[in-house]
This record gives C-alpha cells, structure tokens and sequence, in this order.
RNA sequence: GCUCCCGUAGCUCACUUGGAUAGAGCAUUCGCCUCCUAAGCGAAGGGUAGUAGGUUCGAAUCCUACCGGGAGCGCCA
C-alpha cells in the first residue's frame, strides 16, 4: 500500500532540511530526527505542518522564519502532494494539500471498502492476548468485563493491522478457592434437600451457586449425599463456565484456547521452572518457604514462591505459563491485567529472563479496576461475598454495545466509577448511539439515493470537485485519519482512541447533515448528489469499520 | 514499607504520543423539525491546567519536590 500522505511529507521535509542544515552547519544534523509533520487543528493552518524550523533554529544559530523560507524553497515535490505552503506563527512551515489528494482519498475508500483502515504492518507476527481469565467460581464481574472489551478490541485491532491472533483464556481449576466453591456448592445442595447445612467460613454466598443447587437437587434427589469433593467440584466448574461462556458470547467475545494452569502441573512445567530456577541459584529456603532471590535479579525484595504448606503461590505456576506460551512460538504475548499484578508483574518477567527466556516479547496491559457507584456510594466488589453487579445484569439493562462503549471509552489505566443509575440513564442519549444513529442516517442516505436511481458509479468516475464545501474537505480531512490512528492504537494497545475518533467523525458528519440548506446530500443536480452519496458512502465505510474495531454494531436503521 | 493511576469548565473527561487561540459531553440559558432520521444541529456563559521549581525555541503534556484523591501488593490469587 501507498504510504500515507503523512510520511510522504516528513521524507520532502526531512529531504529538504537535510540540504539545508548542510549549507549552513552540519552540526545540525543530529536534529533532524525531531522533525515532525502534523495534522492541523484549525483549516488555516493548512492541511499539515511541520516544526522542523524550530527544531533546527537554535543548532544553526538562525531565526526559525529563515530557516523556515529556506526548507520551503529547497522542496521538491515531484509527486504534486502540496498546493500551497505558509509559514506561520513562531516558524511552523504550513502545508495546503493539493485538491487530487482528497479526491484520490475519497476514491480510495470506496474501493477499500471493509479494509479501508487496515493494513499489513503487522503481516507475519503471531500475537497471544491473553484476557478475561477469570477462575470459574462465579460469574464475571463489570470488572472483568473492562478485561474482556478491553482484550478483544485489543485482539481485532491486531488482526486489522495484519497480525495473527490467538485470544486465550487462562485458569486455574485448582486450588483452595476451588474446593471452597465445591464445598460451598454441597452446603447449599444440602440446603436444597432441608438438611441443616451452613457455607464455609469464607464460602461463595452468591445466588448464582443456590440455582446450581436447585437443579442438582432435582436432577439427583438425594444421590449426591455420598459424593465426593471433587464431584462437587466439577459440577460447579461445569455450571460457572456455562455462566462465563453465555456472557462472553453476548459481548461478541470467543476465546481460540482456554489453557488450564493444572495442565502445567500435569506436564511437570511448574516442577521444571523451579528446578531451573534453583540450578541457577535463585532459589533458597526460609521459614519452611521457597523463595525466589529476585532482589539479585534488580528487584527490590524476595518472593515466596513455595508456601510453608508447600503449595505454589501463584508466581511459579505463572513463570511456568509464561515460558510455556514463549515456548509455544508467539512473537507477542499480551497479557490483560488488573492491578492486582501490577506489584507482581516485574518478578514473573525477570525469572524469566534469568531463565535465558525472551522476556521482551511478553507484554502487560494493566487496567484499573472498575468501581461500582449504587445511590453515590462507592461498592466494593468481591466475588466470594458477592456484592457485585454481574455482566448479566447490566447486559439485560443497557445492551452490549452500550456497555462495551463504556468499558473502552476510557484508556485503560484510568478508574472508572461505573454509575448503575447514570448507565441506565444514558442508555438513552449515549455517545455511542450517536455514533450509531450517525450510521443510521449514513444509511439511509444511501438508500434514498437508491431509490431515486442514483448509484454511485465506480470511484474514479465521481466527480469529486463538485464538493467544494469547507465542512465536505473537513470531513475528508477526518477521513484521512483514520489508518494512521487504528495503526497507532494497535501499536499502543489502546482502543479508545478509536472511540473517541468514532465520536469525532459522527459528530462532524451530524453537524454537515444538519446543515441541510446548503449541504443538501440528493437534489435535483446529478452530478452533485453523486459526488456527496460518494463522501456520505465514504464516511459510512469508516464509520461501520470503526465500530467493528470495537466490536460495536453498526445499525442500518434507528 | 513498596508499586500504579488521577488532580484541566459546576460534574464526567479529552487534547492525535512537546506545538499556534486548552476542547467535547452532561448540567444552565437561548434558538432550530412546511426542508435527506431532533438519539440531531447552532449559539451563550463558564479556565491561574493542584502548588513550586526545572528542561526546552515552545510544557496541560517530560523531570524533581510537595499537597490532595483513588487503587493494589507485602506466604489468597
């Protein structure tokens, strides 16, 4: 693919400076990598900028507007990109983009269609995002649905750029919360069955676990008095993970593998981690627990990796997953964390790298916790007491797309305080249905042209200097910034910017719509109609290609 | 004790990874459906960007210190 107008610049500017730092003093060369060009704020700026005068300014010991008169006379634009240059301002060199660039633009993206935005950047690397992976012993939480949209658009932003992923869910089925869950289960089985059972100490309380329980009972009767832990236990697993299964499948998520931490065990790789790590020295005894010497890796304390009750915590198992998944030939592991592991991280990443593992291939994308807002109190959420809102819940309240606009809306490592009220509220006037209804009415644009016989003939026969308006380049201008930024979010890991580029454009085409006077989309001029039907296409295309990014629907009619 | 996040309009948050006059939504006030979807649009008011230094041609953005708020970890995971 072309590269974007963008870079094209930066190589005529970065050209054009380098002479000119020559002619004056090659000292300033060094500077040249902090050359940029940049998409304007306001239209009289241009189109693009570049602030490469004053950059150099102070190295070549000239004023920025010389220096700045001297670049714009040393470019040389074969290619016919810019119209019109100005210098500006403290010494910005302005750029007016020639008229063909918007028009190409535009044709451009109707031929591109689905695949305007994405791009080959990643074409050849296989990337694991590793999200979700809540262990079964409840229903996932808002909070774990911030890990699940924030994973999956992750995940499609990957794959828009070329990447091959594999989205996997890792847990643990092992464990004492587990058997607290079995327990739990068999306590309200009894319950069922009017036997006088309490929960354990620390049981699961949640609703969620008496439903099992119902059923248990009617399918078993009393059948299950004798059996044992690990039946109960298996039974429950079986229950939550159908649980997690429906509401991952609402939200448009599946997973390619779910990989058990016991399987680790299993194959011996937990055992295998440790005896590496002890062949290198970094391991020692203290209070009846192993530890890990991670304070001669450059951290600043030890770790347990052993209980004195000789179960693992939960370091070691993951050490071992993580070279496993190293082992299994990603280039890219993305982890999606909450903050719980953000203390935590640093120690897996640098066993590992004392392991002689690629630890630079794995990667954390933290996210704060979601706080639940209920009448203005804050509500902590915890699995076991269950004093959560569940996915569920929500989902049936607001829909997945307003509840997936929530959770990414915002970049990951900020909080968020989830309002229940508000959400409910805003179900009804929410940016994300701006943005939809923006695609509704692209749509139905579209259709009335159909029905007055305008079809838009193939791309290069539009028109297209028949948008002439300030509000139509504009929009083109939004256009233009699109595959920059799904590349630019796909490199950061952060969906949000697509979010708020979504709003942007819808905002911008609503405000061109309104404006029905002058920007009237069908009228009785032809060629007119089919030069906007070609942008109104152009903009629908975006629009349903960023929503896809972020796994929003794209409604045809409101 | 250690780690992370946040202090920007009355509220919730942006600012394209250091650029030109700091912007949206909500809320308030005032307008707009005989005209392609009013889930929309236009306009007005509202700011010492927590404080103090530093780096830079240029700082809301980077660095340091302090103040204030939120969260996590320290043999549960």
């Amino acid at each position: 693919m072309d590269l974007e107008v963008r870079e094209r610049l930066l190589a005529l500017v970065r050209e054009s400076a380098e002479k000119v730092v020559q002619e004056i003093d090659a000292k300033g060369l060094e500077r040249l990598d902090a050359v940029q060009v940049v998409p304007t704020k306001s239209a009289d700026h241009g189109d693009f900028a570049t602030n490469a005068a004053m950059v150099l300014g102070k190295a070549l010991g000239c004023s920025p507007r010389e220096i700045a008169e001297r670049i714009q006379r040393a470019l040389l634009d074969p290619e016919g990109i810019v119209a019109k240059m100005e210098i500006a301002g403290p010494g910005f060199l302005n750029f007016f983009l020639a008229r063909s660039h918007w028009d190409d633009l535009l044709s451009r993206i109707l031929r591109e269609g689905v695949s305007f935005g994405c791009s080959e950047a990643g074409s050849g690397r296989r990337v694991m995002v590793e999200f979700v992976s809540a262990n079964p012993t409840g229903p996932l939480t808002i909070g774990h649905g911030r890990n699940a949209v924030l994973g999956d658009s992750i995940a499609r932003l990957l794959e828009a750029t070329g990447h091959e992923v594999k989205r996997e869910y890792y847990f643990n089925d092992g464990g004492r919360q587990m058997r607290v869950l079995a327990q739990s289960l068999r306590a309200r089985y009894e319950q069922e069955l009017g036997i006088d059972s309490r929960l354990p100490e620390d049981g699961y309380q949640g609703e969620y676990l008496i439903r099992v329980a119902e059923q248990l009972s009617a399918e078993q009767e009393r059948g299950w008095l004798e059996a044992d832990e690990d039946q109960f236990k298996k039974r429950a697993e079986s229950a939550m993970f159908a649980d997690i299964d429906r509401t991952l499948k609402d939200l448009g998520i599946h997973f390619d593998e779910y990989y058990n931490e016991q399987s680790l065990y299993a194959e011996g790789r937990v055992e295998e981690a440790l005896a590496d790590l002890k062949a290198k020295g970094l391991v020692y005894e203290r209070d009846g627990a192993v530890w890990l010497r991670s304070s001669e890796l450059g951290l600043d304390r030890d770790r347990v990796l052993v209980k004195s009750t000789e179960e693992p915590t939960y370091l070691l198992p993951d050490i071992a997953y993580h070279r496993e998944s190293l082992r299994r030939g990603f280039d890219t592991i993305i982890d999606v964390l909450g903050p719980d592991h953000i203390e935590q991280f640093p120690y897996v990443r640098a066993a590992i790298q004392a392991l002689g593992g690629a630890a630079e291939r794995i990667e954390v994308v933290i996210y704060q916790w979601v706080n639940l807002r209920q009448a203005g109190e804050i509500v902590k959420m915890s699995t076991r007491k269950a004093s959560f809102i569940t996915i569920d819940k929500l989902l049936d309240e607001v829909g997945p797309d307003v509840f997936r606009y929530f959770m990414i809306e915002r970049r990951g490592d900020t909080h968020i305080d989830f309002d229940v009220e508000l959400a409910r509220e805003r179900s009804e006037r929410n940016p994300v249905y701006k943005i939809q209804y923006a695609h509704a009415r692209l749509c139905s644009l579209i259709r009335m042209g159909e029905s007055r016989g305008i079809t838009l003939p193939a791309p290069e026969e539009i028109a297209w200097d028949r948008l002439e308006s300030p509000t139509e380049l504009e929009l083109a201008k939004v256009l233009e910034r699109f595959p920059e930024l799904v590349t630019h979010a796909s490199e950061a890991r952060e969906p949000q910017e697509v979010a708020r580029y979504l709003l942007d454009l819808a905002t911008t085409f609503h405000s061109y719509i309104s404006d029905g006077k002058r920007h009237r989309v069908l009228s009785d001029d032809r060629g007119l109609s089919v030069a906007r039907l070609g942008l109104v296409s152009a903009i629908r295309t975006t629009l349903a290609n960023g929503l896809k990014l972020l796994g929003i629907a794209a409604p045809e009619r409101m």
